[in-house]
DNA sequence: AATAACTATCGTAATATTGCAATATAAAAA
DNA sequence: TTTTTATATTGCAATATTACGATAGTTATT
């Protein structure tokens, strides 16, 4: 064993998972960051803000695009990329859930 | 090489990939969410609810814990497990710089 | 004290992730 | 066309995660 038994949790607590796990990373949050801080898709010089290797930014992207939280598309000779709104708000309204049930939670709380 | 470069980023970008790693597997959603759904705190019958073995779900909670979404007391036999609001406060936090960032973007946008 | 019920830890196997050097690919510039 | 620039892919090593059987620890009940 050791492989995620995925099979067995329904379908929206995988994709939550998947989306929770794409930002289960540093840099990932870092990318995510820069985006919103340039306030644009982004052409080129996401590998110069991050402290890692070239390939390992590529995967990284990777890994965040097919999570659908962020889209990629050619810009000539660079790649632009930019901020995916529906993967975050599949998140947003999963905290928004959790919000409202803290909200109105009684204290029958340790 | 191998391990995450963890030094290389911030405290916070840190802090947020931990909060979002723990909440990067089904099981740990569901169990979040049966926590949610119950609205109490639960003692004891968690291992029932899930697909798992017990050993592997205890390992689950363990994360939560540590990660600072649920806490865990002593209460009798069993142990009492109950969403901690603390760790979900910060990560609303974070979506909701998102959600501000991404209201007032322009479309500049591929 | 002995038993029962619940949870944690250990040990281990299977699999996944992280990171990078080397290399490949694609488009623009010279 | 050759070179430059930007990104992706491959291959591999190091490390982390996932899962569970076996076992240990803890508290309530008998």
């Amino acid at each position: 064993m050791g492989a995620s038994k995925t099979d067995q949790f329904t379908v929206q607590q995988n994709e939550l998972a998947i989306l929770a796990k794409a930002l289960g990373h540093p840099a990932r949050i870092a990318i995510i960051e820069y985006l919103l801080k340039v306030d644009a898709c982004i052409c080129g010089d996401i590998v110069n803000e991050l402290p890692l290797a070239q390939p390992t930014v590529s995967q990284h992207l990777k890994e965040l695009k097919n999570a659908g939280l962020i889209k990629g598309n050619f810009e000539g000779a660079s790649i632009c990329y930019c901020i995916d709104e529906a993967g975050f708000e599949k998140i947003k309204g999963f905290f928004q859930d959790i919000t409202k049930h803290l909200e109105k939670r009684k204290n029958n709380c340790c």
